[in-house]
RNA sequence: CGGGGUGUGGCGCAGCCCGGUAGCGCACCUGCCUUGGGAGCAGGUGGUCGGAGGUUCAAAUCCUCUCACCCCGACCA
């Protein structure tokens, strides 16, 4: 390509909306440009960024027997009906009417349009498994979207859906997805990423992972141990460090004036926040709860409405509380109407001795021994708390260290979440009707691109590892009007041509610096370089982009040094 | 959805407080000159100042409403 006719200027500015590294480079460097709120278009630099990591993820996909497919963006309200996800799903999910008033969604994901697509051409166990992939657009209506590709509206995603006839038969597959999910982000180039276990929340059914590249821009915090345990915080399950303390004194109350809060009453008492005990209620679709737990703790409230089950989940107010017995801001779980609510007592506090609220106005009790003194009381027992810094690892007791992570893929077991509602059934080796047993594997495909260069540049531009790079090679005349440097230039461009090298050829006459910091944007793994003063030594120079130093190499051999340079690139990438 | 902020040529901004009919840098066009890290000189093109209404002899500037976009938070299949 001759960067003189090639559409997308770089930018010599950073523009104003950008934060995050990748989001600058992209736009500065002439990859994408905004057209709404999360909605971008891709020029031709960026469309060649994308079409090479969507290459990455098709080899992989086809290499564990995917079978890529097309399925439609737009889709009847019927099938997400099927599911209950059409009443269940937020305004992310972006409905809207046809013509003749008929309900339809643009698809934020495709698990319905997956079953409805299969569900009648497997009948048989003998057709089972497989799985079929798709690279397409999606579009959730996020309520915020930011950093440029990081966080957006409409995006392409691969996905892909496997089908078993057994959950044996789906966990080998789903291991074997996971490896090739590392391959595809090693080979894009992805410097720092790992696995950890998620929260599947309405996705489905039972085991998670997320990919998460960990970067101090992410948006998800990451609890990590040095033994391999990685988790979302959602899902984290650090244990508290650290003795608690015990009373063997009976329950006593103490005035606590107009002290409310955790922190009132600590300094108020001159106690640690770890030794008092706090009570937060919430409703839900299940009814009123109450979970007890640790002062200085939050309660992580996917995990418990993944413990009760529960889809919903808000704070009670006052009155509600008060319905129950209960006086808020010196709420106890001891005394209050059982059978109005159902109590939660959080691992945090289900050893030693608390400072809890007393149940009456202004007043709390020393000595508050769950253990014991919650024998007589209806409760659950579950692990609700949020994880902090330095709990312990569940697997190895060593500190949790917390990190930040970009999401760039996940992986869900389903089972039948979806299967069962939309009656995908086949017939087993016995002739009786089961229902298919699924996995999803989705990966951002935008999100990956940006998530490269966070991983690869440096204060000049992008430094695209050379399997996702827009071009391999970066041509630049210095100086056109010396006949002997178009013409060594333009022989160079056609060699590079017939040899199917993808090369972008600076064929503007524009000066040395513009034409290094525009490449430097672009971040073609190479750069050769022809000018009049190398080709007086009959030289041209090959430079590594990130890198200072170059070689001159004679102009006839400079072909096929590229050759030599780039394949190495390619394989020390494949792993 | 809550809090904060910004809208003025393609990009980055000044002008607004204190109304008088739009300016700077970059980019772009022409010419000269220059050629190893975003040169220089000269001359040009391009904007109903986000939109609507109002106040006024006069509005980018003051008032009201509205839209868009950004940041923080909530949410996130």
């Amino acid at each position: 390509m001759r960067m003189s006719h090639f559409v997308g200027k770089q930018l010599k500015e950073d523009p104003k909306d950008a934060q995050m590294v990748s989001h600058k480079f992209l736009i500065r460097g002439g990859y994408i440009r905004q057209l709404s709120t999360g909605i971008y278009s891709f020029l031709p630099l960026g469309f060649r960024v994308k079409m090479k990591i969507e290459e990455i993820i098709r080899e992989e996909m086809n290499a564990v027997g995917g079978q890529e497919v097309v399925m439609p963006v737009v889709h009847p309200a019927e099938i997400w009906k099927e599911t209950g996800r059409f009443d269940a799903i937020d305004e992310s999910l972006l409905r809207f009417k046809d013509r003749s008033g008929k309900d339809h969604v643009l698809a934020m994901t495709h698990e319905e349009a997956a079953v409805h697509l299969i569900r009648n051409d497997i009948n048989s166990y003998k057709q089972l498994p497989f799985m079929i992939y798709q690279i397409q657009t999606k579009f959730r209506d996020e309520a915020r979207s930011r950093g440029g590709l990081i966080r957006v509206r409409e995006f392409t995603m691969k996905d892909a859906y496997s089908f078993h006839l057994d959950s044996t038969c789906l966990e080998k597959y789903y291991a074997v997805m996971h490896e090739a999910y590392m391959r595809i982000f090693r080979r894009s180039g992805l410097k720092n990423f790992i696995s950890v276990q998620s929260d599947s929340g309405i996705m489905g059914g039972g085991i998670s992972h997320e990919f998460m590249s960990v970067n101090s821009a992410g948006e998800d915090t990451l609890f990590l141990c040095e033994c391999g345990y990685n988790a979302n915080r959602e899902i984290a399950d650090g244990r508290l460090p650290g003795k608690v303390s015990h009373s063997d004194l009976p329950p006593e109350e103490i005035a606590t004036p107009g002290k409310k809060t955790i922190q009132d009453v600590c300094e108020y008492l001159k106690i640690a926040p770890e030794e008092t005990a706090k009570c937060v209620f919430y409703t839900s679709e299940k009814g009123l709860l109450l979970v007890v737990i640790r002062g200085d703790r939050e309660v992580n409230e996917t995990r418990l409405k993944a413990h009760l089950q529960i889809e919903k989940l808000s704070y009670a107010d006052d009155e509600t509380i008060r319905g129950c017995g209960a006086v808020p801001g010196y709420a106890s779980p001891l005394g209050l109407d059982d059978d109005k609510l159902k109590i939660v007592l959080d691992a945090s506090v289900t050893e030693g001795s608390y400072v809890c609220g007393a149940n009456k106005e202004n007043t709390h009790m020393k000595h508050f021994t769950p253990s014991r003194d919650m024998k007589e009381v209806p409760h659950t027992k579950a692990s609700v708390y949020t994880t902090i810094e330095g709990d312990l690892c569940p697997e190895c007791s060593k500190p949790l260290s917390m990190a930040r992570g970009i999401e760039i893929g996940n992986i869900f077991q389903l089972g039948t979440k979806y299967s069962a509602p939309m009656k995908a059934l086949f017939l087993d080796e016995k002739g009786e009707s089961r229902e298919l047993i699924m996995a999803s594997y989705g990966i951002g495909v935008g999100r990956l691109m940006a998530t490269v260069i966070e991983d690869n540049h440096d204060d000049y531009g992008p430094i695209w590892p050379a399997a996702v790079a827009p071009f391999s090679v970066h041509l630049n005349a210095l100086n056109l009007k010396e006949e002997k440097v178009r013409k060594t230039a333009e022989g160079l461009y056609d060699a590079f041509i017939r040899e199917k090298i993808d090369v972008l050829y600076d064929d503007r006459d524009e000066r040395p610096g513009s034409q290094f910091s525009d490449a430097d944007l672009i971040g073609a793994p190479l750069r050769v370089i022809i000018s009049p003063r190398n080709l007086e030594k009959g030289a041209v120079e090959i430079k590594r982009r990130g890198e200072k130093e170059s070689v001159n190499v004679p102009v006839e051999t400079a072909l096929s040094k590229v050759k030599n340079l780039l394949e190495e690139m390619l394989k020390s990438a494949e792993i």
